[in-house]
DNA sequence: CAGCACACGTGAGCC
DNA sequence: TGGCTCACGTGTGCT
């Protein structure tokens, strides 16, 4: 048979508007039954199927992917696709509001880059004084080895660092002295330096990033559930 | 064919193959026009508009949990729902896998109930010795008292413990001292009713815990993907 | 049979 | 043009 077994299928109409009901050109009609010019019809009918086989492909894509998110999420046997997809929504808020909650009080890298540099309150009055720099971003293995050449170009000595990494992020912690005799505006001026030295590392980070697999410039934290479009 | 421009709304006729495209039968063509028995057609029409607009209406529920899932995931403008879908099993799965990364080297309460009782290794080999127990469960407020409570009754001194909570589940984890003269026998036998007085403490937690609105007995834990059926 | 959920084939529109 | 996605109305089966 030409197309589909069509169950019921027949002419289908939906109350509406008006007109339009008889229009039919003649040529659209002849289906099988009709002998007209052969070819059309076939070709026709050949691209039907193609278009019918190719929305069932993607049909069964996006349901075999709604039976992975089914076993992926709080046993949901029997729950229709939207109640799968409630839950899915559901279960991936709790786990970011249990990754915040886990990274409260330890220093867990987020997903969005950051550079801080702080003069430390506590500084001696002398002439040195002490700085706290924060600097958070894809990891990368000479990451560390680069920050502490840029560091001693600034002549910061490092006291401390604190590091953690997680899923390709790191979160560098780093306390440095500096020696030099300093005023206050000198010590702004330190400060902005290093925060601009930071920077620029986190930039070459970001440019190099891209030879690494997990490239993605621009990453949804955890935490936040912002889109910026455009 | 009839098929107009028409948007959306109007006439459809969806062209059969063979036949019924001029069959009618002559009742089933009523129509809206037709007299004759005026009653089922109508209401075979009205229950048609009734199917199609619930259909609509579960599309919008699907559609409209997608689009939030679109905006809950790494930024996924412009991609097919099958795309969208298969980036929300993937940051599902990372973030289940950061939360275990996380996990790792802390105390974090896992979201599968846990009841362990150890004897301690290093126990001195005097009358007294250790006890290291985990209690991990759904948290209620009085969950410690009523642990220490039990533990009093099996003369338990509780020497450290180490609390965590997270979204709404604790881990207990204790370490006790028992000061009974005791041989290798006794420890065993202490240590098997530690462990059944806290599984009976787990228990009414989780016969009480149906008051509270985050009752769930079974929970999917972050870690795993487990999904038991039946 | 009403109500619901699903799969199907098809028309429209976009590269 | 052909390949693709989407929304739609409908057939079907389950409760």
């Amino acid at each position: 048979m030409g197309t589909v077994p069509v169950g019921v299928g027949g002419v289908r109409v939906t109350e509406s508007s008006s007109a339009s009901l008889v229009v039919d050109d003649g040529e659209r009609v002849g289906k099988k039954g009709g002998v007209g010019r052969g070819a059309p019809e076939a070709k026709t009918a050949m691209a039907l199927k193609n278009h019918s086989e190719a929305e069932r492909r993607r049909r069964e894509r996006i349901n075999s992917h709604l039976a992975t998110l089914r076993t992926m999420v709080p046993c949901s046997d029997k729950m229709d696709k939207a109640a799968i997809l409630a839950q899915v929504i559901n279960h991936v808020k709790e786990l970011k509001s249990k990754a915040v909650e886990i990274s409260k009080g330890y220093n867990i890298p987020s997903d969005t880059d950051e550079v801080r540099v702080e003069a430390e309150a506590n500084a001696v009055n002398s002439g040195s004084f002490y700085i706290r720099a924060t600097l958070c971003c894809e990891d990368r293995p000479e990451l560390f080895a680069e920050l502490r050449q840029t560091l001693d170009t600034l002549q910061l000595k490092l006291i401390r660092a604190e590091i953690s990494t997680l899923s390709g992020r790191v979160k560098n912690i780093l306390i440095m002295r500096c020696d030099d005799n300093a005023n206050d505006i000198d010590r702004h001026i330190y400060t902005a330096s290093v925060h601009q030295a930071l920077k620029s590392v986190l930039d070459r980070v970001n440019s190099t990033v891209d030879f690494y697999p997990r490239a993605k410039r621009r990453r949804i934290s955890m935490f936040e559930s912002s889109c910026s479009s455009s």
